[in-house]
DNA sequence: CGGGAACTTGACGCTTGTCAAGACGTGTGG
DNA sequence: CCACACGTCTTGACAAGCGTCAAGTTCCCG
């Protein structure tokens, strides 16, 4: 079965011109899974959604995969939405514009995870997308995981789940900027992150932060100065350590106990 | 074609444990809609969402009513997640309870829309939903969803789009809370009531409020002596009056000029 | 090696939370 | 029908937290 690549391919909508998105057809009858096959995020992936036994999702599916350098947008707000984004490598944030001409950042996009479902909504994005570090996504068609989700009840399952997760974390963070100070959230943030990259395999303990103070206090609601500062605080109660983006969690319970949110 | 009333009626569960929900089938074969098609809230509710021409989503299924006084919760965090709830008439909000002892406000629910999506995620309710004035709705089994949207890719567009709307509907929120000053959150929050309310047929202009100065506070983030500050100040630039829970939106272009987030 | 971006830290003032007192409305019981 | 009590709301005074402005440091990249 072969699939005529230049259809499916997607051009970034950046001002400059990038790459074509594909790694090129294989012309054996397994087309999305030999490059799933691989990869390393395979196992959280939307193709890993099938139930035990029946074929995967998206086997029929060429799933292209995007690289996107730092500061470029994988799309932008008012973009048609016609693709769920799955992150190989590399980070992202969300953002959308301010009346003042500053950008809010909504929310970060970790390997391993998936975006853009929020542009299921009207078919518009309500969000640009942007690489905060050099990075790789994999291109899903919304049209072939809106089929796959009608031909199976499990993946419509999978999908539904997924959504309403994003619905909760909208929603705790929005709990969490109503009700905390600002050292509590950049604590929570701090332990979101960890378990987020340990979910997929990265060390819980220590890593590295992809983004500035900016962007994480314009996420938090609070400016850089006080993430900083929250920062250093954190780090003088011993809960964690700070070498400008080098993080690591000292005291994981610590923190846990005197600032995350319990049930 | 009669209907045994009482088939109908839930009794609310607050303190026990949740009723069984499901009234025996009646023999016809067009069940539900002989209660939905004098439903004054039918235009907005999931039964009409189907393809016009083919058969409308859960029409065998049985939907059945239940009524909630004040103060009576549908479902409480932690429960399980069977179902989706339409409001028929009242309001609803959606609360977590914190440390403290205290319960936040996640969201309000007002007559025409549904809730308990969040509960998708993982089969249990993450928020309490609490009636907050005498209030009836209409208790749709996810199971006969599912199975709807499974059978029907417009049903399944329907829903998709219901879950990423209150998605963006929540970023939205966290953005509103992390960058405006409390005024700023009043103001919107009139105006978003004002339009959910005339797209349900209600007066853009004139409502009461059906929650307190403490609930509202609790959403926006922000204590109800403040909310109660800014109702006055912006009572006294002249955008609305306010008397009480009486509102009355005096100039909706210059709040929304002054406060409204752009695109 | 130099320039600039990112970060840290300090001082000051605005916004909002906290505490407190009192007004208004509603429902209840005498 | 009135009186009282309670929940709800309003307003004021004060303090704490955070944003703003500013200066200086560290690190990265060309």
């Amino acid at each position: 079965m072969e699939w005529p690549v230049t259809s499916r391919t997607i051009h970034c909508s950046d001002p400059v011109a990038p790459a074509n998105v594909h790694a090129p057809a294989t012309d054996g009858d397994t087309i999305a899974n030999d490059a799933c096959g691989t990869c390393i995020m395979r196992g959280f992936c939307l193709p890993s959604w099938g139930e035990p036994g029946a074929p995967p999702p998206l086997q029929r599916t060429h799933i292209a995969r995007r690289r996107v350098r730092k500061g470029q947008a994988v799309f932008r707000q008012g973009d048609r939405s016609e693709y769920l984004y799955a992150v190989r490598f590399g980070s992202f944030k969300s953002v959308t514009g301010l009346r003042d001409g500053r950008e809010q950042v909504m929310s970060f996009h970790l390997p391993g995870e998936l975006f853009g479902f929020e542009g299921l909504a009207d078919g518009a994005q309500p969000c640009t997308v942007r690489a905060i570090e050099d990075a790789e996504v994999c291109v899903l068609p919304l049209a072939d995981v809106s089929e796959a989700a009608g031909e199976s009840r499990f993946v419509l399952h999978r999908l539904t789940q997924a959504l309403s997760m994003e619905l909760v974390r909208e929603r705790r963070m929005a709990a969490l900027i109503a009700n905390t100070r600002s050292e509590e959230r950049v604590g929570t943030f701090l332990l979101n992150l960890s378990q987020r990259l340990s979910e997929r395999g990265y060390s819980a303990r220590e890593f590295q932060l992809r983004m500035t103070r900016e962007e994480i206090g314009s996420y938090l609601g609070a400016t850089l100065e006080t993430v900083s500062r929250c920062l250093s605080s954190l780090a003088r109660q011993g809960f964690v350590t700070v070498h400008r983006r080098q993080i690591e969690i000292v005291d994981a319970d610590g923190l846990r106990a005197s600032y995350e949110t319990p049930a």
